[in-house]
RNA sequence: GCUGCUGUAGCUCAGAGGUAGAGCACUCCCUUGGUAAGGGAGAGGUCGAGAGUUCAAUUCUCUCCAGCAGCACCA
């Protein structure tokens, strides 16, 4: 028998016959590990224990301590485990696919009845019950022609059609929870007995497209989460409530921001306190973009669909355009317009109003951009995802050897910006040329290069998203992380050749010729919509204090104190600070309460001491104690808060 | 758009084949109270829209609209 030789995670190596499995040589070591191993790292894979190691490795027996493969192979027992419950619950439900995903797994059915939540506790039951049976978990690897022919007489169509997708060269592996069995890469673990049967859960139960495609039949999916231990479980528990109560559709209602209504789907009312927020942040972009060199336009909303036609609109996105007719009296044809889901083509025809010397690039020009795009109606989501929406938007026209230096330009502004509103945990994606794409590949090249290399220049880093470009050009993705972790997309910028050649943009270069400039689409925050909302859910609506709507409530605690709480008021007024009375015929309890519930983060308490002393009590949000100071040094504290940044 | 669920007072929700209820909010009265709900009274609803079944529908059925979760989509 051939000898192989296995390098351990301590460098020393051992010679083992080849085949040999890690089962085998946990076994070798010691009783406690071959109970406790959970599977193998062989060579950089993550290797079953039953698998035959064939060959030299490093390798290195894991337990429920590596927390990678733990949570990994927990997941993926708990899908198989879950499949398994179904089916024996419903045995005429047919399998498809479950894999490991964040957090948990999930599984996708096909089964003429619909889930229903109470399913997901039989489903659980059933689960913790093959969890107490022990049973172990075993492999083989089939031929082709047996597993096909297995799934065909067992109903099991889904399965076929995944063999067939299989490369002919992988191996078909085969593994068995107890009696049930599932078509399955692996690795898993030694026994059902290994999954914890107290830390997971059944989360919920939705539809989803088999293989992904819309065109294709609709599963039911299941999904549920897992850890190693209870304690993981309550954790993760814990941070979805937690996610739940920053939710900026629950937090826009108390804090009465905005509302929307059935007569406008995926419009935003905003109310007093919501538009606020916006004009401050879109006062603040105002006057960032101004001292970066930008100016300013303003465009039409309701453009006739020649332009969109010209642009390429019309073709690609005509479904997701809201069209307006206009019947002219006395016009022959009907005139057809749609509202504009874009601004570059009008920001375009801007740029083409008069001749445009070289001397005139990069030209910036910004609009913030009111847009409507008819979104499907499962998309829409609170104000993060909505058909009316404001851009802080922005196209740098140049010449191709100004974009590197724009590009790195941007990304200082970006980074600023970003800053300033309390993010500074970003990251930047580089989406290449996909498939389908028009340009010359020498084109492509120099435009990647330069994105990439302006990345570089500013000092930072970023992952390449290959295939994922526009088919116009590449572009930047700039991902911000919120407080709990989430990953939002917000800022772009995206190189363009394309939309200046359709709408026949030039500038007269040094050599007095005609020349084709780069058209940058740019937009920072993205819309304001999503951006407030991801503000909201980021500070859990404790917004910093000069975004915060309302900064400041002065409220009295006896009705004698009235007249110096109008002062105050008027004093903190005067000083650029958002403040109102409460003067209410109610204890300072109720409105403390009250006005903490609306994330004020900031409540003046007025009562006869500090009338006299000319004084007033603070009382900041989220903060039990309180302190006592004099009128004009809280008036100057606060003005210096509700200061921009940019201005401080 | 697809699958499933949901739609009752301003908000959060209960309810039932015989046309509705709670708490908070609101209005009025009493209370002037020192840091997360003082007490009392009152007003408030075409039960998402339309059609059907029924003696009778807000309740059952269908269609539509909107919302929620996920999928698909996101110039």
């Amino acid at each position: 028998m051939a000898q192989i030789s296995l390098t351990f995670p301590d460098g020393n190596s051992r010679e083992f016959d080849a085949g040999i499995t890690a089962a085998e040589i946990a076994a070798g070591i010691s009783n406690s590990l071959a109970k406790k191993a959970i599977s193998a790292t062989v060579n950089g894979a993550h290797w079953d224990l039953q698998w035959p190691i064939n060959e030299d490795a490093e390798i290195a027996i894991h337990t429920m301590k590596d927390d990678a493969q733990a949570l990994e192979l927990i997941r993926h027992d708990c899908a198989h485990i879950m499949a398994r419950a179904v089916q024996e619950i419903w045995p005429a439900t047919k399998v498809t696919i479950g894999p490991v995903i964040e957090n948990g797994w999930y599984y996708d059915f096909d089964r003429e009845e619909p889930f229903t939540p109470e399913d997901l506790a039989l489903i659980e039951k059933k689960m913790k019950e093959i969890i107490n049976k022990r049973e172990p978990v075993t492999t083989e690897v089939w031929e082709r022609d047996r597993a096909v022919k297995f799934y065909e007489a067992n109903n099991e169509p889904y399965k076929v059609e995944l063999i067939d997708a299989i490369p002919g060269d992988e191996p078909l592996r085969m593994y068995w929870h107890g009696h049930w069995q599932d078509l399955c890469r692996g690795p898993h673990l030694q026994h059902t007995g290994q999954v914890p049967g107290d830390a997971f859960k059944l989360m919920s139960i939705a539809g989803a497209y088999w293989r992904g495609d819309s065109d294709r039949a609709m599963l039911q999916r299941i999904y549920g989460v897992a850890f190693q231990n209870k304690e993981g479980l309550k954790k993760h528990l814990h941070m979805l409530e937690e996610a739940a109560k920053r939710d900026h559709r629950k937090l826009g209602k108390e804090m009465d921001l905005f509302h929307m209504q059935e007569e406008a789907p995926g419009q935003v009312f905003w109310h007093p306190n919501g538009w606020r927020i916006y004009t401050t942040l879109q006062d603040y972009m105002r006057r960032m973009q101004d001292k970066d060199g930008y100016v300013e336009v303003n465009t039409p909303q309701v453009v006739d669909r020649k332009l969109w036609e010209a642009s390429g609109h019309w073709d690609k996105y005509q479904e997701n355009m809201f069209i307006v007719e206009v019947d002219e009296e006395h016009a022959r044809e009907k005139a057809i317009n749609a509202l504009k889901p874009m601004n570059c083509p009008c920001h375009v025809q801007v740029f083409n109003q008069g001749l445009k010397s070289y001397r005139d690039l990069p030209l910036r020009m910004a609009e913030f951009g009111s847009c409507a795009r008819y979104e499907p109606s499962g998309a829409l989501h609170g104000v993060m995802r909505v058909r009316g929406f404001t851009q802080d938007d922005g196209h740098i026209f140049c010449a191709e050897d100004q974009i590197t230096s724009e590009t790195a330009k941007f990304i200082a502004f970006l980074s600023k910006v970003y800053a300033d509103l309390g993010f500074h945990d970003w990251t930047i994606k580089l989406s290449t040329r996909p498939e389908k794409r028009i340009g010359s590949d020498e084109s492509w090249d120099f435009v990647e290069k330069a994105l990439g290399d302006a990345c570089k220049a500013a000092g930072y880093d970023f992952e390449i998203l290959e295939g994922e470009g526009a088919f116009y050009g590449p572009k930047l993705e700039f991902t911000l992380t919120d407080a709990i972790g989430r990953d939002w997309q917000c800022g772009t910028l995206q190189v363009d050749p394309n939309l200046p050649e359709r709408l026949d943009a030039t500038f007269i270069g040094a050599d007095g010729a005609k020349h084709r400039p780069f058209m940058l689409h740019r937009a920072c925050l993205g819309s304001f919509e999503r951006f407030i909302g991801i503000l909201i859910e980021e500070h859990a609506g404790k917004l910093p204090f000069w975004l915060a709507p309302r900064q400041v409530v002065v409220a009295s605690i006896i009705s004698d104190a009235d007249p110096f709480v109008a002062e105050v008021v008027d004093a903190l007024k005067a000083a650029g600070v958002r403040a109102e009375a409460d003067t209410r015929n109610e204890k300072i309890n109720y409105k403390v309460r009250e006005h903490s519930l609306g994330k004020v983060p900031v409540i003046l308490a007025i009562g006869m001491k500090e009338v006299e002393e000319r004084t007033v009590t603070v009382r900041r949000l989220g903060e039990k104690q309180t302190s006592v100071v004099s009128l004009d040094e809280i008036v100057a504290e606060l003005s210096k808060s509700a200061t921009p940044p940019d201005l401080l």
